[in-house]
DNA sequence: ACACGATTAAAACAAGCGTTTAAATTGCGC
DNA sequence: GCGCAATTTAAACGCTTGTTTTAATCGTGT
């Protein structure tokens, strides 16, 4: 259920949609120009409105390149521990249900520079609250969301649903925060933490913070 | 220690101040027009380059209006917790600590609008990498994290500090979300908790994800 | 009431924006 | 190898941007 597709670009729009990514991602959606992501692509200006239409649209193709295939697999994954749970007649725990959203996204972020750039976008997309986007956003994200929501209910049922609601909110600004090198001016030492741990990491502080009494 | 103060601005400059600060958040920093700002104000196109010097210098203005407040109730908070402890000879507890800095933010995002405005510009000045206030920002925010992950390292001895400083930055990520009502599509149901409910949740949300073993 | 610095006002500036146009070039089926 | 559609190119479009300029107005000390 719920798994979308995606059109094939061709080279010139892959050429596009990979640079406008990283511009996005570097110095903001509407910082970044028309000529900056045809001149580092080396693609004509004219380029981007031939084969996307306008601006808004690459954005748009931006979101949904990499929003489907992460979002197919956090259901997989979802769908996954639902169903193991299932099997052996018993709720999924906290720590499974919220693994199967967590784990997909840090892998995602860092499997290449290009996904730690449009996780950029994303999280700068989930702040700003007047974003044009934010319904496109929305739209893709809800159905997953209510399904967390649903099997946590179901594992911690002496937990109100808006604390349960609340609970994920702050899971998820959690992960935001953890899945790129914020420059959160801690301490000079890099943030770049064993990929397992991290998963493990944020995964258990965040089940220990939701199932709290 | 650390307590910086504030220059004392004109009727005018105060207007254009507020009026940024509210754009800002509204639309981002870069999509926010000069004549956006001084015709929502309504004072002359030329005031701000007038009284600020530029566009980007009301930026720094608006920062630090009011960075440098929050920062300084914080600081007090900290002190306030860790004079506390020395006096009963034993460290402050993590709730105590993560409280500290915890309790000003969200009473402050909850102050009125323009503060509330102000966090979203805050928000997004983390998650983006290449922002060129950041300098500004992490020299604002080191000496007071420095300090905070000093005490959580009192308080824990058997974590280690890089998991300190991986909890702590899940922390001010969950704090983060949790300030303004991002719309994260998880209900629609509008999330206007209990400002103390709020802090109570996300600090024990915090401190036992701080914790964990 | 006058003078003079501080502020506001209106207009213009060059530069950059997204988009469109029209011509040049490419690539593939026949 | 020709022809035609798909693509690329270069140039221009109208518009908006931040900033500057020059003149008008305000406010206060004498």
């Amino acid at each position: 259920m719920n798994y979308l597709e995606l059109p094939c670009y061709t080279k010139t729009q892959l050429k596009i949609i990979d640079t406008a990514e990283h511009l996005f991602a570097c110095h903001g959606i509407h910082s970044t120009t028309l000529r900056m992501i045809t001149s580092a692509a080396k693609v004509n200006l004219a380029a981007v409105n031939y084969h996307f239409g306008n601006k808004e649209k690459l954005i748009q193709a931006v979101l949904l390149r990499n929003l489907i295939p992460l979002n197919n697999e956090r259901q997989q994954q979802l769908d996954r521990v639902l169903h193991e749970a299932e099997i052996k007649c018993q709720p999924a725990n906290t720590k499974q249900i919220l693994h199967s959203f967590i784990m997909p996204t840090i892998l995602f972020a860092r499997r290449n520079v290009a996904c730690k750039d449009f996780m950029t976008i994303v999280a700068t997309l989930m702040i700003n609250p007047n974003n044009e986007f934010r319904q496109l956003f929305n739209s893709l994200m809800t159905p997953l969301l209510n399904q967390l929501v649903q099997a946590l209910s179901a594992t911690l049922p002496n937990i109100s649903p808006s604390t349960l609601n609340l609970r994920l909110q702050f899971t998820i600004g959690a992960m935001i925060f953890s899945m790129r090198e914020i420059d959160i001016p801690l301490t000079d030492q890099h943030l770049d933490t064993d990929i397992n741990l991290l998963i493990t990491e944020i995964t258990s502080f965040a089940s220990t913070g939701m199932e709290q009494p």
